[in-house]
RNA sequence: GGGCCCGUGGCUUAGCAUGGUCAAAGCGUCCGACUGAUAAUCGGAAGAUCAUGAGUUCAAAUCUCAUCGGGCCCA
């Protein structure tokens, strides 16, 4: 058997298993790599993977789409660079291992200890890249990693990190310590995915942040910012913003300020009773209306408009009405001025009323607590009036000295005292609970505040009030934020909104907070004199050595991580103190945003960065890249080139179930990455992400894998299966060429080089989408008109030259389609061209994956054919319709069908029309101009209108109307008026006085569209009766030899008996019945013992069958 | 409050940048057929105020504006 099988059950999973073991063992990946070498380089550069846990389906979708383009460039001609990337360092790699370690708190890890921690994070990334890659290798992922057993070998080294030991990479094994070989992961000696936590990617952020504060660009900032108690960390800007915000419910107080100078209070609101020890002053609306009131004998100042919401009863009297801005500079007593923090700053000497202008009076008072260390907007407004920052919690949480009886109590246990308190102070008007959207650690949930903090900041550079045209080079020069939207607009966004979404995100960005006081990231390189504050920023290794005072021998052989990296000092070049670095961690998108320069050997080799930089393509899921990846990426690239990184960044929507939910495990409709594999398989779940437009989200789940394996794969699958079941009879071999083909197969080839033309345009143009719908749509004329019009073409017993072509033409078809879909179906199409290619050319590539692209044969497009084709489909479709209106099934051979159409329509059917002989099953096909052979118009008087304008004319204008003539009713069709003579009056017939009705001509059964009309002639003649009686034995036969399990080229012996009009269609048809079912003999009567036997009733009439193999 | 996406038959989507063919497909439903690719396949039918309103135009699902609803991003 020439081509092998693909089992008609097509697991499609097990397929692809055994693709990838071939892939392995034959190195096919490793033999693409040594394949490409003297080629054009073609860039890819790899967004970062977070190796904290299996993947997941939607990282399945950018994977594909980094896959393909790969493999398609590859096929292009080019030499590919694409290096898979993990993301290593940052918070949620610590919260995972702080998970497994059952701890509460950062006290829990500075008890466990620094070293050992961190240890630990680097353990479990190694862990779960293993994991991952065997993850996308199972994708059918190709690219440069490592091989999973020896990232465990190295985590289990890491026990002993100053141990030696040996790994093999990709040329070869290499030894060092444990610690310094994971430093060296992904590096040009070492091969395989890249880490951000490898020495080279630390040290280049490091050159980064040096050049940076040489222009002056960091600082240590002070800013009241959200902040986990629990992580004991600031989150940043880029953190807080996706899954940071939870609808909670706290309780929230009106409370009482009495004023100084005046009788009564001001009345405030607050949903964080926490932050009242930190209040100074009290915001107004200059422009609001406030009011002074009475209530229960008490006078109270709030704003107009908040009173229905302040007095729900009513039970108030307005005593005076004034604008905010007459208030100003008002005293008043705070809650809590007896404590020491407060009055040591000064706080309750500036108890004033001040202005705000995003004061408003939707909830609250229209009066506004401000607390400059416990809130942002507070901050700013502080810092504007000069307002003293009283900030209350330590780094858990805690209130920290100087707060009297507050002091040592946690935030979260804080709001019920202090509500009491408020109480016996005769302070509190009354409280409520009150829901709202409130800012949650996105990491472990818990409740956020803010916090007066220093952290390290990259300055932004300030927004200016004018266009991005408008920015003079001059002004771009000192100001990063211009420097890199210059950037982003040399970049292809796809979809274009995504310059837009860019571009509004640098515009509204802060100053970016890059430190982090964690333990397991980035060792910011800022060194600071503690006796006079001076702080340098530190370039690189080498030179901490050469300004290293003391500790380097601590640090020596360490990777540049905490803690063996805080033990070194450098001399203060202010004061000739003792530096000591930050304890602070970096941002982990700094670490994700070098990979364009410390993957590419930016500082030790700048002719292979120049080579490989920028990359021509990124690919990844758009929600939120656009301020962490995108947004680094470019910010770390104009920093040092100013230029973009990356020529084109396609993104794409979210994975979400198919109940349009996200998916969530608690919600039951999560799907496991590695269950869709084994369920659905890879291909299928690729296609389905490539049939999506990259812009939409999409319905991810078993449903729609169903569809698609159903709708495409089968079908596909089918026709291949077909080929090789005849092909295999036949030992049909592509040297067998044809002469001649017809024009069916030049009318198949036609679409198939139309197909290449289509598909490879639009890849080169980073579109899969059109592809998968143009190819969808190739599959479905190859399958549903191609192979089922050619069937008997096949099946016919001489191999003649017309067979040859039918041969030819669907090898070719399923060898260029194979290859257009290997770099989106890389396993099926492996089967197929393994299965099929392979079996016959000797001589061909063993894997479709080191193919070049099919180039398009132009020449045989033939765009009149595909027209003419196209009318036959119309026609046939038409013809169907027509047959099915009438009730009589398609094996009954019909006497003919009629196409009524324009001359020049009916000339494109030369040379074709047999399809829709065979097609509809009818004895010819005649061709006509006249509507009239397949209609007649009747005219149907309106007896209402007629009756109301002729009178007792009326019966004679009936009668009139029958002889009506065709032209008349073409000229009522058309609007215009017919005239008749009645008893010698001349009248008017008018278009609305009559209705026509169209009827079919006897004995026809018509369908139409629009200047097309065919029609099938439903009356059976005894011969045809006869002829569709022996289609229906014949197909019996055919049946029950199935049943019988005969092969599909088994001679057989028939025999037959039944009721007399049966018996008779074997001896008049008897010559077809046999040729059609191999049947040798067909003889009437009983047979023998061991006959395969049926008994059939064909619309009433008995038939008995026996069948013997011969 | 600002920016960006999106509202098309019961469901999922295409069409919309270059306005003009009966608004296209798949699922589901109903009816029928085919069958030497067959635990597949094919045909037909029913089913859409193209979110709403206004405007531009000879002509709007498509362009403009507004409104409503959903999503995302930022304040």
């Amino acid at each position: 058997m020439t081509y092998e099988p693909i089992d008609s059950k097509i697991d499609l999973p097990e397929l692809e298993l055994e693709v990838l073991s071939f892939w392995k063992e034959d190195r096919i990946f490793e033999k693409r790599v040594e394949s490409q070498k003297e080629r054009t380089p073609w860039s890819f550069i790899d967004g970062p993977i977070t190796a904290n846990n299996p993947m997941g389906v939607h990282h399945a979708w950018g994977r594909t789409y980094k896959d393909l383009w790969a493999r398609y460039m590859f096929m292009r001609g080019n030499k590919v660079r694409n290096q898979n990337g993990f993301d290593c360092q940052g918070l949620w790699i610590e919260v995972e291992v702080e998970r497994d370690l059952g701890f509460k708190s950062k006290r829990d890890i500075e008890k466990y200890g620094i070293a050992e921690f961190v240890k630990r994070c680097k353990q479990r990334v190694l862990e779960y890249a293993a994991v991952q890659t065997e993850q996308s290798i199972r994708l059918g992922m190709w690219t440069d990693w490592n091989d999973p057993e020896e990232l465990r070998k190295l985590e289990k080294a890491m026990e002993n990190p100053m141990g030696e030991t040996t790994y093999v990479g990709t040329y070869g094994p290499v030894t060092g310590t444990a610690e310094e070989l994971v430093g060296r992961l992904g590096s040009r000696e070492m091969g395989g995915s890249y880490f951000t936590f490898s020495d080279e990617n630390n040290y280049m952020i490091w050159a980064v942040l040096k050049e940076l504060h040489q222009r002056g660009w960091i600082y240590k900032g002070f800013d009241s910012m959200p902040w986990c108690p629990r992580c004991s960390t600031g989150i940043s800007q880029h953190e807080i913003v996706t899954e940071g915000y939870k609808e909670l419910t706290h309780p929230s107080v009106y409370l009482k300020f009495p004023l100084r100078q005046r009788e009564g209070s001001l009345l405030i609101w607050t949903t964080t009773p926490w932050t009242l020890t930190s209040n100074v002053a009290v915001a107004v609306h200059p422009d609001l209306d406030y009011v002074k009131v009475e209530h229960e004998r008490e006078i109270f100042y709030l704003s107009k408009g908040s009173l229905p919401g302040v007095f729900p009863k009513g039970r108030f009297e307005v005593l005076n009405e004034f604008k905010g801005a007459e208030m100003e500079g008002w005293g008043y007593n705070g809650p809590y001025d007896e404590l020491e923090l407060p009055r040591s700053l000064g706080a309750p000497e500036v108890h004033t009323v001040i202005f705000w202008e995003e004061v408003g009076e939707a909830e609250g008072t229209g009066l506004v607590h401000i607390a400059p260390g416990a809130g942002k907007e507070d901050f700013e407004l502080g810092v504007e009036y000069g307002l003293p920052v009283v900030a209350p919690l330590d780094e858990f949480g805690v209130f920290i000295d100087g707060l009297g009886w507050l002091s040592g109590t946690h935030v979260y246990d804080s709001a019920e005292p202090i509500f009491e308190d408020l109480r016996r102070k005769g302070l509190i008007f009354r409280t409520e609970d009150y829901t709202h959207r409130y800012p949650v650690c996105w990491r472990c949930d818990s409740e956020l505040v803010f916090r007066h903090v220093d952290e390290w900041f990259i300055r932004m550079g300030e927004v200016l009030d004018k266009p991005l045209e408008e920015v003079t080079e001059e002004e771009k020069e000192r100001n990063l934020r211009y420097q890199i939207m210059d950037s982003a607009c040399q970049t292809r966004w796809i979809p274009e909104f995504g310059l837009a979404r860019e571009l509004d995100w640098l515009r509204n960005m802060n100053d970016w907070m890059i430190s982090k006081k964690r333990y397991s990231g980035l060792a910011l390189p800022i060194w600071v004199c503690s006796d006079c504050g001076w702080f340098d920023v530190i370039g690189g290794k080498d030179e901490l050595r050469e300004r290293a005072v003391e500790g380097w021998e601590v640090f020596k052989g360490h990777s540049p991580h905490r803690p063996y990296i805080d033990a070194v000092k450098v001399r203060c070049d202010k004061c000739g103190g003792v530096a000591s670095r930050i304890l602070d961690v970096g941002n982990p998108w700094l670490d994700a945003g070098i990979v364009a320069f410390s993957t590419l050997d930016y500082r030790t080799d700048r002719k292979y960065w120049e080579r490989w930089f920028p990359a021509d393509f990124i690919t990844e899921e758009y929600i939120g890249q656009f301020r962490n990846w995108f947004y680094s990426m470019l910010a770390m690239s104009t920093i040092l080139e100013r230029r973009t990184p990356f020529e084109v960044c396609l993104g794409h929507g979210t994975v979400l179930a198919e109940d349009g939910r996200e998916m969530h495990k608690s919600w039951g409709n999560a799907i496991w990455f590695d269950d869709a594999a084994e369920t659905m398989g890879a291909d299928v779940m690729r296609w389905m992400f490539c049939s999506t437009k990259p812009e939409n989200d999409i319905l991810f789940g078993y449903r729609g894998a169903g569809e698609a394996k159903r709708l495409f794969f089968m079908p596909l699958l089918n026709v291949y299966q077909f080929f090789s079941i005849y092909a295999n009879l036949d030992g049909w071999t592509p040297e067998q060429e044809p002469e001649n083909l017809s024009d069916l197969d030049r009318w198949v080839l036609s679409k198939l080089n139309s197909l290449v033309v289509k598909v490879t345009e639009s890849l080169d143009n980073f579109d899969v989408y059109s592809p998968t719908r143009e190819i969808e749509r190739f599959v479905d004329d190859l399958s549903k008109w191609y192979v089922r019009r050619s069937r008997r073409r096949f099946w016919k017993s001489e191999a003649d030259d017309d067979k040859k072509a039918a041969y030819s033409t669907l090898y070719t078809c399923l060898k260029t389609l194979a290859t257009l879909m290997a770099p989106i179906t890389p396993f099926i199409t492996e089967a197929m061209y393994r299965k099929l290619v392979r079996a016959v050319e000797p001589e061909a590539p063993e894997s479709i994956h080191l193919l070049r692209w099919p180039e398009a044969d132009t020449d045989l497009i033939d765009v009149e054919l595909m027209e003419r084709m196209d009318l036959v489909t119309r026609i046939s479709s038409l013809g169907r319709a027509a047959r099915n209106g009438s009730g009589i099934k398609l094996r009954q051979p019909l006497q003919e069908a009629v196409v009524v159409a324009e001359v020049e329509t009916l000339r494109m059917l030369e040379g074709i029309d047999w399809l829709v002989e065979e097609e509809l099953n009818v004895k010819e096909v005649k061709l006509s101009q006249d509507r009239g052979d397949l209609y007649r118009y009747l005219v149907k008087p309106m007896n209402s209108e007629l009756g109301r304008k002729h009178g007792r004319l009326l019966p004679k204008v009936v009668e009139a109307l029958k002889s009506f003539g065709q032209e008349d009713v073409a000229r009522l069709l058309r609007g215009e008026s017919v005239e008749l003579e009645v008893k010698g009056v001349r009248l008017e017939v008018q278009p609305d006085e009559v209705e026509v009705v169209f009827l079919p001509v006897e004995p026809y059964s018509v369908m139409e569209e629009p200047e097309l009309m065919v029609g099938v002639r439903v009356e059976l003649t005894e011969e045809l009766k006869r002829e569709g009686l022996s289609r229906d034995i014949v197909r019996r036969i055919q049946a029950l030899r199935k049943e019988a399990d005969f092969e599909i080229d088994d001679e057989i012996d028939t025999y037959f008996s039944g009721d007399p009009e049966v018996e008779e269609v074997f001896k008049v048809e008897g010559e077809y019945i046999s040729t059609e079912t191999l049947s040798r003999t067909l003889s009437r009567g009983k047979p023998p013992k061991g006959a395969y036997t049926g008994e059939f009733d064909i619309d009433g009439k008995k038939l008995r069958l026996g069948l013997i193999q011969v």
